[in-house]
DNA sequence: AAATTAATCAACCGCCAGGCG
DNA sequence: ACGCCTGGCGGTTGATTAATT
């Protein structure tokens, strides 16, 4: 991580800097000045942009509002699906569920969440609660253990979701409408389906290439057990379960990313950083 | 039509991890 | 090793809008 420009860093404290919504006109100086200059130090951007806002406000701004590829649309049935899988699975780790759906933030996720889904999930008991049963779940904590997960569940009795049919429906009829397999939604974080190249990186000699390096945050470790289990989601499942379109893991090569299950090249990358990983089977 | 309540969501706040001097 | 700094994250606030009384 680069050292922040003192320089700039001074103009900015000396700044009074404004907070509340942004205005139009600053929208577009905050954008002038990232396509004149790209990303660099937030803390240098406030002083070229000509803004009397802080570097962590821009940041924010940009990230939440102007940075391209966003999607502002209301979250689809499916979106709505995948997020609370997820978090369900992972707490309320909104970078991480985010990353999963193409063209939100963070923000807009952990916002729809608590302002859509948390009271309905409060108040729907179990049929948004999660995906499995409140017996069967383990807490998703950095202690959570997949094997644990793993033999605590039932035998592939679940029944194809049906993504059309919105969770709210779901809710409103208040039965469990869905019984999935669990590790498939975790496995998809790092197991990529196909290369973009015809290459499938599972099976290259060395494991995955450094270009290739898959992701893990490091409350994931646990994560490892997963692979011991020796449990791999095929294409036709992972499709099943989330829908082409809606669910993502994305892979860097090189510098660019793509989508692990259509192969389509992405701008929402989930930065990989451990690996190669070995797998058993 | 006005007042009140509820819902939404952009933005802020504080904390943490990690890099650098 | 230490302190300072940035970037990143999740929780929370508060202004605005919509719905209800």
């Amino acid at each position: 991580m680069p050292m922040n420009c003192r320089k700039c860093e001074k103009k900015s404290k000396v700044n009074n800097c404004r907070k509340g919504l942004w205005s139009p006109e600053e929208d577009e100086k905050l954008k002038s000045c990232i396509n004149k200059h790209g990303l660099g130090n937030w803390s240098c951007i406030p002083a070229k942009a000509g803004l009397q806002r802080n570097g962590k406000s821009c940041r924010l701004r940009w990230l939440n509002y102007l940075r391209p590829g966003l999607n502002h649309d209301t979250f689809s049935s499916q979106e709505v699906e995948t997020i609370v899988k997820l978090q369900s699975l992972l707490g309320n780790k909104w970078s991480l569920i985010a990353k999963h759906l193409l063209g939100r933030t963070d923000n807009e996720v952990k916002n729809y969440w608590n302002s859509n889904l948390r009271n309905k999930i409060m108040k729907g008991g179990e049929s948004l609660k999660s995906p499995f049963s409140s017996s069967k779940l383990p807490q998703c904590t950095s202690q959570f253990s997949f094997s644990a997960c793993l033999e605590s569940m039932e035998p592939s009795t679940k029944e194809p979701t049906q993504p059309e049919r919105g969770v709210e429906e779901s809710a409103a009829k208040g039965g469990r409408s869905q019984q999935l397999s669990f590790p498939k939604i975790l496995f998809t974080d790092w197991i990529s389906m196909e290369h973009p190249e015809g290459q499938n990186p599972m099976q290259a000699d060395e494991g995955m290439s450094s270009n290739w390096a898959c992701s893990m945050s490091s409350t994931d470790v646990s994560w490892l057990e997963l692979l011991q289990a020796s449990y791999m989601p095929s294409d036709e499942d992972l499709i099943r379960e989330f829908g082409v379109g809606e669910f993502r893991s994305h892979f860097n090569h090189g510098e660019t990313v793509f989508d692990a299950v259509s192969g389509v090249e992405t701008s929402n990358g989930f930065q990989m950083s451990q690996g190669p990983f070995v797998f058993n089977n």
